[in-house]
DNA sequence: CCTACCGATCGGTAGG
DNA sequence: CCTACCGATCGGTAGG
């Protein structure tokens, strides 16, 4: 219905209702846009709760209101759209951390006061609303190939280049005692393995959790 | 072949071949325990690969060396198989954990050296020589019912529960500040992350990781 | 994007 | 434990 509507509006000339702005998109990219993103959250949603091999393509079709073949219509494959999971929410972690480095103008904290905010950050991306994205990235990194896997892996360095000179005047100035290598994979271990066991409805609050962070890796109090 | 030689052999009166020792188990069940072990086995591997729902029951069958509706004569279902899998792996950790504690004498020691125990024979559980088991316990829970939940999470308890009064001295003594119950998660989540990153062929020893861990999270030096 | 469909594969079972 | 098989489901496609 609302697809046959917006046909009919875009058959009238595009002046006649916009006179001002940059001309749009045409009905069909804009619908498809909409349609693709709609299959995009509904697989992120469904592959972090059944799995990549646990999900039919029918089940993100109906998640998407639309029938059993229509996802490959906007998909080639059922491992294109797993690959679009991955790649959406690593841009997006890699956009909201720049945009908090940037909010926060990170070059004037402390170290410690750098890491709290890389920390905090990590762990709203990790179990924040709408953080379905980067768990499946996390856990579904063996369905992918490796051609995507490396096109995924420049998006994680560049997130992870963040860290590096944080932990490195850490452990210059003592605070951060662990080899820098081995204390980023830990750190991030620690990090992530909390999509395991967090629960939002309760126990402790994302601040409880970077302070906890904080606490144990540069043993930095409240 | 085997199996038709064994079951000849087994005509013959026990006595006849073995005289001392007590009467051991019929040749069906000898057998059955060996094919048991080996799905298991192989199971592990295969779940480990390439993830629950991404193995068939042939695929594991056929890692045995039997047909493909052959497992299904020693375990009810795929998931019943999956839980075998789960339960022998952390029996087996509760076991070495109990052992490795034992032959150290772990009370004599010192908290910081406490934690350097149980961290490198976690190391070890996880990452070592047929260190299948327990990445599949850990990556696969989605797939297990909540009764084979209940029953595994029994067994963490008791795995944890070592862990307990080092993390507590630790916090009492000062050496680690953060929160006893969310350092806990977060240790584990550091650990047992590894799986992910770790590679045996290459880099760090598991001594190392042991070092780094232990340098991490209670600023111990080498 | 839907309809109708295909070949392949899956977990599991009966009967021996 | 094998043989032979079942119904269900799967990813994907042609044609409109």
């Amino acid at each position: 219905m609302q697809t046959a509507t917006a046909r009919r509006a875009a058959a009238v000339p595009a002046a006649a209702k916009r006179p001002r702005g940059r001309p749009r998109k045409t009905v069909d990219e804009r619908d498809d846009g909409n349609r693709r993103r709609k299959l995009i959250l509904g697989a992120a949603r469904l592959f972090r709760r059944k799995g990549f091999d646990g999900t039919s393509t029918r089940d993100i079709a109906a998640a998407a209101g639309m029938q059993s073949g229509s996802p490959f219509y906007h998909f080639e494959s059922k491992q294109a759209l797993l690959f679009a999971v991955m790649e959406q929410g690593m841009r997006h972690a890699v956009e909201r951390q720049e945009q908090a480095i940037a909010a926060a103008g990170m070059d004037r904290l402390r170290p410690p006061e750098q890491l709290r905010l890389l920390v905090r950050n990590h762990f709203e991306i990790l179990l924040g609303p709408g953080s379905d994205f980067i768990p499946v990235m996390l856990y579904e990194a063996r369905s992918i190939t490796a051609r995507q896997h490396a096109a995924l892996s420049e998006l994680r360095s560049t997130y992870e280049a963040a860290w590096e000179p944080v932990l490195q005047a850490l452990h210059a100035s003592g605070r951060l005692k662990a080899d820098v290598k081995l204390a980023r994979l830990m750190i991030f271990g620690a990090l992530n393995w909390s999509v395991q066991w967090f629960d939002r409805r309760k126990e402790a609050s994302l601040d409880d959790l970077t302070q906890a962070a904080l606490s144990l890796f540069i043993g930095e109090k409240a």
